[in-house]
DNA sequence: AGACATTAATTCGTGTCCGAAACAAATATT
DNA sequence: AATATTTGTTTCGGACACGAATTAATGTCT
C-alpha cells in the first residue's frame, strides 16, 4: 500500500505531529486493554513501526504482534510498505497506520445562526463538510431533529458513496451532560431536559454523543490542536459568551455534574456590571459582544450601524484613533486577562489556549492583553496562545468526541 | 479476636463511616492489583466480609479468597470472630479488618509558630501526638530538618514501644511538589528549590512524601473528613492566606507544576486592594488576616491591642454593635462568597468544603457569608459545609499522605 | 564477498490474574 | 430432619502479557 493510498491518513505538511488524538492516553498503563492501547497509540502517532509501539507503551515486543497480526486481520490496522527510507542498519521497521477507511464518524454543531457537520474518517482526517442556515424561529427539539436529519443528509449526499459512518457528536450551546446524554438547558432552546443522545441517536440511526460547545472545542484542541501533547491545560473562547474547558491528565474535565464550567460568569467585580443571567460582575459582562456593543454608542456618537455589524465599526474607530472606542476595547481587555489569570491561579494548567474564531481576538488586541495576565498571577503564568480556526473547528471537536466515543465499540 | 482488641480500629461513636480513605478508589477497576484494591477497600470500610468485598469491587467471591487468605498469612489483615448479631439467613459472614498494630506513620507538619505531628496506625487511628514551638529564626534548612528531627524524637518517645514507624509525610505552607519531593519557595524558609523530601527522609530515616499544607487538609478531608464519599470537591482554607486543595475523581490534584492552587491569590477586582504578593485585588488582599488588621485602626478608634489579638479584639466590637468593625467583616465575607462562587463557577465541584481551624470561620458569620454564594454563581452553588478540626488536622492530612504513599510498599 | 553487528518481528513456553461454576460450610426456616 | 439461603473455597480454564530464543532483513567492516 503506497502513502497517497486514500486508505491511510494523509500526511501532514505543516509542523503539527501526524496522527490525531492526545499523545498519551489519558489512562495510566495497563488500565486498557492492549488491544485499544495499540490502535489508539497507532491513530496517535499516525505511523509507527512495532518496535517503536512497544517501547512507547511499554509492553514487550512479543505482546505488540497478535495483537497487530489480530488487528491487520480485522482491518482495522495496515501496514505501509514502501516508506523505505531506513539508512540506519538493522532490519527495517513495517510502518504501520490505521486504516482510515474502514468507517466515519460526523460531527455536528448547532449554533444560534448555523449549523455545520464535518465528516471524519477514521484517521480524523475530514472527507466531506456541510452547512445549513437555522431559522430563527427553530426553537423545539423536533424541529431541532428535523435540523439535524437535514444536516445529516447533506452531509451524507456531499460524501456520496463510502465507508459507513458508525457514530456522530452534536454539540450546541447551554448546559449538556456527555456521560447522560442529556440537555438541561440552553439558550437556543425552548424546552428543558431533554434525553438529546438517545433522540438524535433514534432519528440519525446512527449512536451519538452530545456535549456543549466548549467541551467541542477542548475536544478540537486535544485531538488536533495544541493540546495534543499537553496533560493539562484550558481551552478559552469568546462567542456567544466566554466558555471554559479543561483537560485534567489528558482527559477533558466536566466537573461533578457534567455541565461545562461558567469561565464566563465568575465574578471579577462586586456589584460590577450587569449581565444577560441577571447578576453583577461576571466576566461575560465585560468581555463579551453585549458588554462591547451596550457601550459603543457613546464611542460612535450615537451613529450607531446596523445589527451585527457594530463590533467591527467600534474596532475600525479604535484603530483609527478614537478613544472612546479605544477605551471599551482596552477595558474587556484588561478583564480578559484577570479572567485568564485566574484560570492560571486556580488550575496551574500547562497551557492557556484561546480557541475559536479569529476576530474575537483581533477585537481584544490580544498582545496587549496577554502582556496583563503576568502581573495578576502569581507564579508565572503559563504559555498563552491564540489558536485560529475556521469555522468548522466545532464540527471537528464534535467529530472528535464521536471518534473518541466510537472507539471502544470498534475494538471490540 | 475481640472488637476491643487494640489490633483493629476503633469504632466510630459518631456519624462519621468507619474506616479511612476514599470510599471509592480513584482509578476505574482493574487498574490496580486486586490485592491493593482489596486491602484498600478492607481499611476503607472498616470492617467488611469476603462476600461484601466481591460485590464493592465487582470481582467474583473465587478472586477474593485466595487474595485474603494471603493477607491472613502476611498479616496485613485479620478475622473478627465475634461480630455475630446475623438475624439473616444462611452463613454468617467473616468480618475482616486490616491489622491496624502491624506499623506505623507519622504526619508531620511546620507552620510559622508551631510544629504538630501525629502518629497514626494503619487503619488512621492516632496513637500519640507531639508539638514543638518554633522559634523565630528558625528560617534555615538545617536548622528545619534539627526541627523536625526532635518534633519526631519527642513524638515517637510520647508512642513508647510499638510497632514500626514506616513512613512519615511533612507540610508546610508554600510552594511544595508532591510528586517530586521539592520544595520549590515556602513563606517560613529562606532557601529556594530544595529536595525535601530526600533530605527528611534521610534524616529521619524513614521514607518521607511532603506536600504543602493546603493539600494537607485535602488529604485529611478526603481521608477521614466529609469528601471520604465525593468524587470532586474543593477544600479552602483561612490560615496564613487562602488556601485551596481540589480533589478530581477521588484523588488530590495538584495541577500541572505540582505547585498548589492559588485561591487567594485570584483577582476580585482590578486595580484592588494592595496584596503581600505585591499585587493588586488578590482576594487574599480582603480576607486574610493582613487584611482586617489593617483596617482594624480605624474601627478601634486608635486602640491597637498587643500583636496576635487584634482579630479577637475586632470581632468583639464587631458583635457589641461596633458598625465600623462590623463593615470590616461584612466586606470580608461578601469577598470570600466571591470567591467561593468562582470556585463553584469555575470547578463544579459536589461539595465545598470549609476547613481548618474553627474561628476563621465565625470572625467572617459564616451563616451570612454563604447565603451570599447563591447570588454570584450561574447554576445552583453545590453545598458548602464548614468543617472544623482541632490544631492537629495538618498533621492527620501529613499521615494520610504517608498512608497512601506506604500502602503500595507494604503490600509489595 | 562474506562475516558480523544491528535492529525488527515472531514464536513459544511460562506465569499471573481472574472468572465461572461446582462444592462445602454454616446458619435460619419449615 | 429437610430445605432454603448465604458465605466461603476449590478447581478448571481462558485471557493476557512477559521474556527468551529464534528468524528476518538490513548496514558495516575486513
Amino acid at each position: 500500500m503506497s502513502l497517497d493510498d486514500p486508505r491511510i491518513n494523509a500526511i501532514r505538511t505543516d509542523g503539527d505531529p501526524p496522527g490525531c488524538g492526545p499523545l498519551r492516553s489519558a489512562r495510566p498503563s495497563s488500565s486498557l486493554p492492549l488491544r485499544q492501547r495499540i490502535y489508539e497509540k497507532v491513530r496517535s502517532a499516525g505511523r509507527i513501526s512495532r518496535a517503536a509501539l512497544a517501547k512507547d507503551l511499554e509492553v514487550s515486543p512479543g505482546s505488540v504482534t497478535p495483537v497487530v497480526s489480530d488487528l491487520l486481520a480485522t482491518e482495522l490496522l495496515c501496514e505501509l510498505e514502501d516508506v523505505g527510507q531506513t539508512g540506519a542498519r538493522g532490519r527495517p521497521p513495517v510502518t504501520l497506520a490505521v486504516r482510515a477507511d474502514r468507517a466515519l464518524v460526523a460531527g455536528l454543531k448547532v449554533s444560534d445562526h448555523e449549523y455545520s457537520a464535518l465528516l471524519v474518517d477514521l484517521a480524523g482526517q475530514p472527507v466531506a463538510r456541510a452547512t445549513l442556515p437555522r431559522a430563527a424561529e427553530s426553537r423545539s427539539v423536533p424541529r431541532l431533529l428535523d435540523d439535524v436529519a437535514e444536516l445529516y443528509a447533506r452531509l451524507l449526499a456531499t460524501a456520496g458513496d463510502g465507508p459507513p459512518v458508525l457514530g456522530a457528536g452534536l454539540g450546541m450551546p447551554g448546559m449538556l451532560d456527555h456521560a447522560s446524554g442529556r440537555m438541561r438547558w440552553s439558550p437556543i432552546m425552548a424546552e428543558r431536559d431533554v434525553d438529546l443522545a438517545v433522540c438524535v441517536s433514534e432519528r440519525l440511526g446512527i449512536e451519538t454523543s452530545v456535549d456543549n460547545d466548549a467541551n467541542l472545542l477542548t475536544m478540537a484542541e486535544l485531538w488536533f490542536g495544541k493540546g495534543r501533547a499537553l496533560s493539562d491545560f484550558a481551552v478559552v473562547t469568546i462567542e456567544y459568551g466566554v466558555g471554559l474547558g479543561l483537560v485534567v491528565d489528558h482527559a477533558p474535565y466536566r466537573g461533578a455534574h457534567g455541565h461545562g464550567m461558567e469561565l464566563g460568569h465568575t465574578k471579577v467585580q462586586l456589584d460590577g456590571a450587569l449581565c444577560r443571567c441577571g447578576q453583577r460582575g461576571c466576566l461575560e459582562a465585560y468581555v463579551a459582544d453585549f458588554a462591547l456593543v451596550r457601550e459603543a454608542a457613546v464611542a460612535l456618537n450615537g451613529e450607531i450601524p446596523p445589527r451585527g455589524e457594530v463590533l467591527e465599526a467600534l474596532f475600525a474607530q479604535a484603530k483609527d484613533g478614537n478613544a472612546a472606542a479605544r477605551a471599551i476595547f482596552d477595558r474587556a481587555g484588561r478583564y480578559l486577562a484577570l479572567g485568564l489569570a485566574n484560570v492560571a491561579n486556580l488550575f496551574d494548567p500547562n497551557r492557556i489556549i484561546l480557541s475559536g474564531s479569529r476576530m474575537r481576538y483581533d477585537f481584544l488586541y490580544a498582545e496587549e492583553m496577554l502582556a496583563e495576565v503576568p502581573g495578576l498571577t502569581l507564579n508565572d503564568p503559563p504559555p498563552i496562545e491564540v489558536n485560529a480556526w475556521d469555522d468548522f473547528v466545532w464540527a471537528r471537536g464534535a467529530a472528535a468526541l464521536a471518534l473518541s466515543d466510537l472507539t471502544p465499540r470498534l475494538l471490540a
